[in-house]
DNA sequence: TATGACAGTTTGTCATGACATTTCGAGTAA
DNA sequence: TTACTCGAAATGTCATGACAAACTGTCATA
């Protein structure tokens, strides 16, 4: 039943409730709340720091959603731990790889406007004699070779030139360009490497690879960008947390 | 700006915005209301249904999170069209196939209670000693194999035969006794087939296989069940759906 | 001792009201 | 014609109040 002092800024353009909800999520991950910990009950809560119940539990909501707490009708709200691993997120790999401190490195294998071929006009919504870019990248970390990725994008969307493209991810280029990513859908499989995938790799022919394919989606629902891409199986998994 | 005609009941013991979301959810899958569909503004919605509008934007709220609809400030709430493909849940592979109209088999390869070795000791947070299930499954749809499925479980959690298994998933049986999952953590990886897994899943030695480690959790972040299955790449994927 | 009823605590649901912020289009002025 | 201003419309945020439902522990009773 610890309580947690949070100084709340009511001039602030963040809203009430993701503050006292971005206090408490730190204050959990940083172990100052530890796991099994009970919490406050909603009212006092509220009171405690001037809030009205509905901001509190808006608060509280999300730290549910985030897998931090558990509420239980008639018993109160806990900590569950360990601390969870964050989410999936529609980030991409570049960033993934960022966090965890290392140093990815990008080497662009070509880099083509076309016109979209049938499959990929279709997974994008575009219609005949589209132009997109096709590019085909290498991924390496610490200077061995990850993954193989293969994107297709409507040249519309932004100008892209090769030292951009290996000097960041693409995700990060295009949101600078301003568009806007709100969902992925995403296919996690299996295959195995044929040569030329071996050889780009550093791995042997037949060694097992995950693939991963997907089809970003802007706000509107309308698809923007669709990519193949396969990463040595030895070096990469998927992590999943799921909620239900 | 198509209206919907929905009847809520007020005596029943579902949550108003759980029935009108239901409802909303229910009428895009259909198609009853197109993408791009323009709905009516919060206020007329919740006049015309008799609720309070946070009720209603709870409601909404809930479509939001499904990735349904999408609300932009100023301007109003869209329909954004079926997800392409249901979430990834925490059902597993069992209801998955079930609600594709495929008729899941199972058949028990072993089912045998013993000491909890090392890693599954650690993965379940369990003492020196303990006793567990270890369980290794084939599972078959249409009569030909797609998956083999090893799970290790605490004896406590619940009484398994092959009967059972036989004819219901495992988490089902769980549930049914009583065991309330909440989360999940999962990894998606990759493998080739070697000799014995080939076998089984009526294969080539050397294919490539969709490996899943998997450690469900109770609602109080204990771990419950932890388990390694292996797909046949051509016959299996992971599909996910990603949202910021 | 064991069982069941009851009361207290806590979250879940719902209503009403108010103001802030963003977006977009219409109208106006240069 | 173009650019700017302003207001309408819609969602976002926040407050207050009330009752319902679920869980827990206690107390009385068999």
């Amino acid at each position: 039943m610890t309580e947690l002092d949070i100084t709340i800024d009511r001039s602030s353009p963040i809203p009430l409730y993701h503050q006292v909800a971005s206090a408490f999520d730190k204050a959990i991950r940083e172990g100052v709340l530890p796991p099994e910990t009970k919490l406050e009950n909603e009212i006092s809560l509220a009171k405690r720091y001037n809030l009205s119940r509905p901001t509190m539990r808006q608060a509280m909501d999300q730290l549910v959603r985030d897998g931090l707490v558990v509420r239980r009708r008639g018993v109160g709200t806990q900590v569950i731990g360990p601390p969870v691993r964050r989410n999936l997120r529609l980030s991409s790999l570049y960033n993934d790889l960022q966090d965890e401190g290392a140093a990815p490195q990008t080497r662009v294998l070509s880099l083509e406007t076309v016109t979209a071929p049938e499959p990929i006009r279709e997974k994008l919504g575009l219609g005949d004699g589209a132009e997109v870019y096709h590019l085909r990248r290498l991924r390496l970390v610490d200077g061995r070779p990850l993954a193989l990725m293969e994107n297709w994008l409507p040249v519309t969307l932004a100008q892209l030139t090769r030292e951009d493209l290996e000097a960041d991810g693409l995700y990060n280029l295009l949101r600078r360009a301003g568009v806007d990513f709100r969902m992925a859908h995403q296919r996690v499989g299996a295959a195995v490497a044929d040569e030329e995938q071996a050889s780009q790799l550093k791995v042997e022919a037949g060694s097992a690879l995950v693939v991963m394919e997907r089809t970003a989606l802007a706000s509107s629902g309308a698809p923007i960008e669709c990519g193949r891409h396969v990463y040595r199986a030895d070096r990469y998994a998927f992590d999943i947390t799921l909620m239900n």
